[in-house]
RNA sequence: GUGGGUGUAGCUCAGUUGGUGGUAGCACCUGGUUGUGGCCCAGGAGGUCGUGGGUUCAAGUCCCAUCACUCACCCCA
């Protein structure tokens, strides 16, 4: 009986794994570009702290976290609850009074899987905490649509406010009021959404609903007057940064803890799985859980979801490469080659060698498969004479360097990877 | 948690009315003269036909159950 990965668990594995990597520096690299530091945190946290932060009515609380009940502790579902908590344990917002920070992790829920959506998964996640400034969510979604542009993914950026605790209760009843007229139209879900999160029964998918909700009354003619200078004060600021988006007076959040704006980018390409990227601000937060009285906003966008669209796109994977493959021929030669190889990886070459003792026509197939730029062959001939061979694989072309001096003459000839990264990441020229 | 679809080689798949598992493709290994890659050719290796029952002289094929995968609902990134 083989043991497989779990359920809704997935292995990334070679051939894959350089999408992956190149998602992630993109990512990296224009978080630094707009001045974001990283913290990581545990996967493990109190139970607690979920339940406060995402809300004790919510889905993702009431049925779907991985929790050892007996110790009080859960696997995250989701970055920011954890990211919090780790602002406030360190007294971050002393150190600095604006935090931008982001972090890329797995994060574990238990529903049924399907396409776009696995148990465990990964977000990239941004947070901005400390600043009310509606500059600052308008930032922080051209970020996240450059992030997205950058990776030749098209998708639409939808926005909305859902305004604050002053002028939410006051549009809830309103709609409450709405959804009480023609309750008997609604579906099943909404009916019960009607009474856990009113809300929620403006984003049904049910056409019968949508239809019957395309009369509701808009939060965006409920807010207060901040909140309303605040979700102009945004769209003024996307409008500067030449930032495509559209208003959805129906896109609302599953999360208790959002306020003001919030924000989505969709995708047409992943069937049910449109979100590929989601966020918005959460002001009252981080007090709740404990800390200082500081607003917050941020985003979390789907690895997974983003690299489903990337495959789909194209099936361009990696071409990773390697310097020198050192073919030792005969068990002399290979005694000699063994040592060298270690050598030359110390000095900072991509070094592949095989220590099978196969035929030299075997191990030229592999470095080309391996995309060596050069073979070094050493044989019985090359001990007798001193000397070793090595040959250009694109150029064909075959030159005797001496043992001796063997190390530094391959250096100058050839040169380390220029960028000295990830040779993942060298794929474009 | 609720529905639908699918399970044959590492991967993508053939498999006729039940009659000994494929000459299929990709990948892998070894060869095509003595020590030179990509192309081509030849050979090789690789499978408890998801699992467990049942019908039958005989089951990959029919029936039941079960598990897994998958899509959708739900929810969300």
């Amino acid at each position: 009986m083989k043991i497989k990965a779990l359920n809704g668990f997935k292995d990334i594995v070679p051939g894959e794994v350089e999408l992956w990597q190149k998602v992630e520096a993109t990512a990296r690299d224009i978080f630094a570009r707009f001045n974001f530091n990283e913290i990581r945190m545990p996967i493990l946290e109190k139970t607690e702290l979920f339940a406060r932060s995402i809300g004790e009515a919510t889905d993702i609380v009431e049925k779907e976290m991985y929790t050892f009940a007996d110790k009080q502790i859960t696997m995250r579902p989701e970055a920011t609850a954890s990211l919090l908590r780790a602002y406030i344990q360190h007294g971050l917002h002393v150190q600095k009074p604006i935090q931008r920070l982001f972090t890329i992790g797995p994060m574990f829920r238990h529903e049924r899987p399907q396409k776009g959506r696995l148990r465990q998964f990964h977000q990239l996640d941004v947070e901005v905490l400390g600043t009310p400034n509606p500059r600052v969510d308008a930032e922080l979604m051209a970020m996240g649509a450059m992030i997205l542009e950058e990776l030749g993914i098209t998708v639409s950026l939808e926005m909305n406010s859902l305004g604050c605790p002053i002028c939410r209760p006051v549009f809830r009843e309103a709609l409450l009021n709405f959804i009480d007229d023609r309750k008997d139209a609604l579906c099943e879900d909404c009916a019960r959404r009607s009474k856990t999160n009113p809300l929620r029964v403006l984003d049904c998918k049910n056409p019968t609903c949508r239809k019957q909700v395309e009369e509701a009354p808009s939060i965006q003619e409920h807010l207060c007057s901040e909140c309303d200078e605040h979700f102009n004060a945004v769209q003024g600021g996307l409008t500067q940064l030449n930032v495509q988006y559209s208003l959805n007076k129906f896109m609302v959040r599953g999360l208790d803890y959002y306020t003001r704006t919030t924000f989505e980018f969709i995708t047409k390409d992943l069937g049910a799985q449109a979100a590929v990227g989601a966020g918005g601000r959460y002001d009252g937060l981080v007090a709740k859980l404990g800390g200082p009285k500081v607003p917050g906003i941020g985003f979390a966008m789907g690895l997974e979801r983003i690299i489903l669209l990337l495959q789909q796109q194209e099936e361009s994977a990696d071409n990773t490469q390697i310097d020198i493959f050192v073919a030792g021929l005969g068990e002399k030669a290979s005694e000699l080659a063994f040592p060298l190889a270690h050598k030359l990886r110390g000095e900072g070459l991509f070094t592949a060698m095989d220590h099978e003792a196969r035929s030299l026509k075997s191990q030229m197939k592999q470095a080309n498969k391996v995309n060596a730029r050069y073979v070094l062959i050493i044989g019985d001939n090359e001990l007798e004479k001193g000397t070793a061979v090595l040959r250009n694989m694109e150029s064909q072309e075959q030159q005797e360097i001496a043992i001796t001096s063997l190390s530094t003459e391959l250096l100058s000839i050839i040169l380390p990877h220029s960028t000295g990264g990830n040779p993942a990441q060298t794929h474009d020229n």
